[in-house]
DNA sequence: ACTCTTGCTGACCGAGAAGTCAGTAATTAT
DNA sequence: ATAATTACTGACTTCTCGGTCAGCAAGAGT
């Protein structure tokens, strides 16, 4: 008759709060994101939240911690884990990623970075080691793969995989400002690929 | 003796409240910007701020579109009235404008528009229409002109303009981000208008 | 010189949101 | 059963900041 008003449970609130966390500041950004709507969508009080996080701010920087690398090192492990030609790599999983990610939730939090990073120097370091530096370099690693295997030939290219993600990130911050204009991602991302191969080809 | 508290400037004073603004959004961001700092750089009260601009938001409208037009129009021009062949465009002028690009005013603008954008909509059209479409026209119109005079092929180039100012747009992240983290933007820039030219022309 | 107009000041107001804490009730220990 | 523990609640406090307005004084008009 008398349903208990909550239930305990330490274990599961932190994840549960930094999900709830993710959703309302991806809706509002940092700034514009109450505490409160977050306990709202926790199912949780607003005091429960500063048992679990000091401020608003250590909140955000498990948001950043949690949520992505969660669902980033998934795409990581299968980056690594193909055994594919160069080529085939480049055109087939990686290509596949680099679609993907603008639509996911990295680019939420490029945004939180970008308008909230100046303030948070450390979340950048953070964001950096673990998801920037990585990526990066299990790209460059796969262009001199295939340099070594002479499927290509040195180029600036080995050195810069930022030549690989550009357009990548030119459609997330398209999407993010301007979400109605379409734009073709996919043609974008196809013709660079296209472009990086011949011009790297042996 | 006496001096007087203040002079009356009329005719100044938007202008001046304005380039106090972009100083304080830039550091600041949007939200974080406060109303009274930018009185105080601009030298004048809080509530003369409010004789000039009926809120908040309208001052950060004026602030795009004053500062950064301003700004942007003199490098239109010089992208629209040059007259050299399509190849020696692509490697000259514009190279040129989309190495200074991340280091300028615009590239906080964009973080704003990232930042501040879902909420103001008729901002990111204003934006949209003045800034980024007029500049991806321009670019388009090149390229095409190289197609019709035979210098390049037909390609995806042509109806994605994007694909050249990929690398610009990842480059402003990367500054506004990673700012400390080096990053060779013009061997990026030249990689990838090296790529494109030996990708369509005929 | 003496109004008169109006550009300008700054103390003030009130909304709203981060953060607190005394108390409550779910769970565990005895 | 009863007591002890502690996860949890939500009303409250405090403070910040956008926006207001009554009055002041600079400069124009006469």
């Amino acid at each position: 008759m008398n349903e208990p008003r909550y239930q305990r449970r330490k274990e599961d609130r932190p994840q549960e709060i930094t999900d709830a966390a993710y959703s309302v500041f991806a809706e509002k950004g940092y700034a514009a994101a109450r505490v409160e709507e977050v306990a709202k969508r926790a199912g949780v009080s607003k005091g429960l939240m500063y048992l679990y996080f000091r401020t608003k701010e250590e909140l955000f920087k498990a948001v950043v911690k949690n949520v992505v690398i969660r669902r980033l090192d998934t795409l990581l492990n299968t980056l690594e884990t193909t055994e594919l030609s160069s080529e085939e790599f480049l055109r087939g999983p990686l290509l596949d990623f680099m679609k993907q990610v603008p639509g996911s939730p990295i680019a939420i939090v490029i945004r939180l970075l970008i308008a909230e990073g100046q303030r948070h120097p450390d979340l950048v370091d953070y964001y950096w080691n673990h998801v920037v530096n990585k990526g990066l370099t299990a790209i460059s690693r796969f262009i001199r793969r295939g340099v070594e295997r002479g499927e290509f030939r040195e180029t600036a290219v080995s050195d810069l995989p930022q030549v690989v993600l550009a357009p990548m990130m030119l459609a997330m911050i398209w999407r993010l400002i301007f979400a109605k204009r379409e734009l073709d991602v996919e043609r974008l991302m196809d013709t660079q690929i296209d472009m990086i191969i011949a011009y790297i080809k042996a």
